[in-house]
RNA sequence: CGGGGCGUAGUAUAGUGGUAGUAUAUAUGCUUUGGGAGCAUAAGGUCCGAGUUCGAUUCUCGGCGCCCCGACCA
């Protein structure tokens, strides 16, 4: 994409009214539009984040076995009421409206009603299972208090998957397989090595468990107890002696510390399907409930957490997998030879699929590597009076203070391997707690 | 939902009971071109409503909106 075309515009200074390091950023490099208290639309550089982001997920998602599919948003308030949750004093967060004819909807803040009383239709056999759905959707919740830019809104992007079974088995089974596959999400988006799976309610002989995936972040509303060598975190509500026992360890081996809870999944075992009756004929012809777990990415407030991470002084620097661009090609100066030239290698890496931004505009040199730095993408290719004549291009990782200098094939080539210039190499989440 | 703070141009800010200023962004021209250049010109603003007052952007009240702390967060 030229950046001419792009209608978006920096910022120099922080908008008045954000705090968080994420909304400032994403603001001032023009990723997001606040429409309003904890409502932000994406503008093209931050729904491609966004879009990159969907993709890692949709593709772990995929290897799992699961199919994507999209619920609507308005929602039928019967299905809520079987289980007990339209009523605003047990679930606080709804938003409702009528219909012209006075018929009470909801707007979704979960979709796990909904997707149980869909299956019913298509799920009457235990030939008919298992089976796993996921979706990408934007969540509405009536939040009192909207904060932290883009980490807790009102309307936020969530991916949800749901895995149905016959067995409890079959359920557990699929949950570990899940927590690895989170894992690799994780690893791929950058935040592996500081993103721990974290018991959060329950444990594995209850009917009814839970886990977090929580990124260690200052910003983090959550306090959670990390056992850094182990890999093992508890969350505050499964933080006892007797948990910490069971593990072979003392209160003292942990630290707390603040995190992002950037998903989180559960096992509801056969509850929810009792309640909507979700229920299939077993082998034998007996009828029996359906076995049934989620599994929730916060995928705004992914966004969010990686800049709050990956950041310095300058800008964002986002990990290579989700950056906007991979490439920013940079051409300055106003030397029309030397344009035809950039405008060459612009169209070389398009030929070769590289995502690149191009840096086309009339501007000084200082205004564009600003910008650069603060829009993030991971590598920087600057086409100068200075390099013409070495006819060797000037690269630069948006992380290092390092400038190479390389052929326009040697960079090709080098983009299109796995070992790419980031010099820092994720470390793999560890096994779960329990 | 409790407590606190704040609303002045697209953005960021100053200031005043009596003609609202600066920076930046925008438009035009000239100069400039490897880390947010310079000069000139132009356009652009007091959140809404009521009250006090000869006069309110300023004071009072109400509304709306925004931020922070806490509570809340299947």
């Amino acid at each position: 994409m030229r950046q001419s075309r792009l209608f978006t515009k920096t910022r120099r200074e922080a908008p008045a009214d954000e705090v968080s390091k994420n909304a400032i950023l994403l603001t001032r490099a023009g990723f997001i539009n606040k429409e309003m208290a904890g409502v932000y639309s994406y503008l093209p550089l931050g729904w491609r984040v966004i879009q990159n982001l969907k993709r890692v997920i949709a593709e772990e998602m995929e290897k799992l076995g699961s199919r994507e599919i999209l619920m609507s948003t308005l929602q039928n308030k019967g299905v809520w009421e079987k289980t007990d949750r339209w009523d605003d004093e047990r679930v606080d967060v709804w938003f409702k409206s009528k219909l012209k004819n006075d018929t009470e909807i909801g707007f979704g803040w979960s979709h796990e009603e909904p997707i149980a009383e869909m299956m019913k239709s298509h799920v009457k056999s235990y030939n008919d299972l298992p089976v796993s759905v996921h979706q990408f959707q934007n969540k509405l919740r009536n939040e009192v208090r909207a904060k932290s830019g883009i980490m807790r809104c009102r309307e936020f992007i969530m991916k949800d998957m749901y895995f149905f079974a016959e067995t409890e088995a079959e359920n557990l089974s699929f949950y570990e397989s899940a927590i690895a596959a989170y894992s690799k999400v994780f690893d791929r988006v950058g935040l592996g090595n500081i993103t721990y799976v974290t018991s959060a309610s329950g444990g594995m002989f209850t009917d009814k468990f839970s886990h977090e995936f929580q990124t260690l972040c200052d910003a983090g509303e959550d306090y959670i107890y990390v056992n850094t060598e182990r890999r093992l975190a508890l969350n505050e509500e499964v933080w006892n002696e007797k948990t910490v026992s069971e593990l072979g360890l003392k209160e003292s081996d942990f630290e707390k510390k603040s995190a992002v809870e950037v998903g989180n999944i559960f096992n509801f075992g056969t509850k929810k399907s009792e309640d909507l009756g979700l229920i299939i004929q077993n082998q034998s012809g007996e009828k029996q409930s359906v076995h049934l777990s989620s599994y929730g990415i916060g995928v705004s407030r992914l966004m969010g957490t990686i800049v709050e991470v990956l950041s310095d002084e300058k800008g964002m620097i986002w990990p290579k997998e989700v950056a906007p661009f991979r490439v920013h090609l940079i051409f300055l100066g106003h030397d029309g030879v030397l344009k035809e030239l950039a405008d060459k290698i612009y169209n070389a890496m398009l030929s070769e699929n590289i995502e690149v931004l191009y840096d086309d505009r009339d501007l000084r040199a200082g205004e564009k590597f600003a910008d650069a730095d603060l829009i993030g993408i991971p590598t920087r290719v600057v086409i100068g009076g200075k390099t013409v004549e070495s006819k060797m291009l000037e690269v630069k990782d948006r992380g290092s203070d390092d400038v190479l200098m390389m052929t326009l094939e040697h960079l090709i080539e080098k983009l299109n391997s796995s070992t790419s210039f980031d010099k820092v190499q994720d470390k793999s989440l560890g096994t779960r707690s329990y």
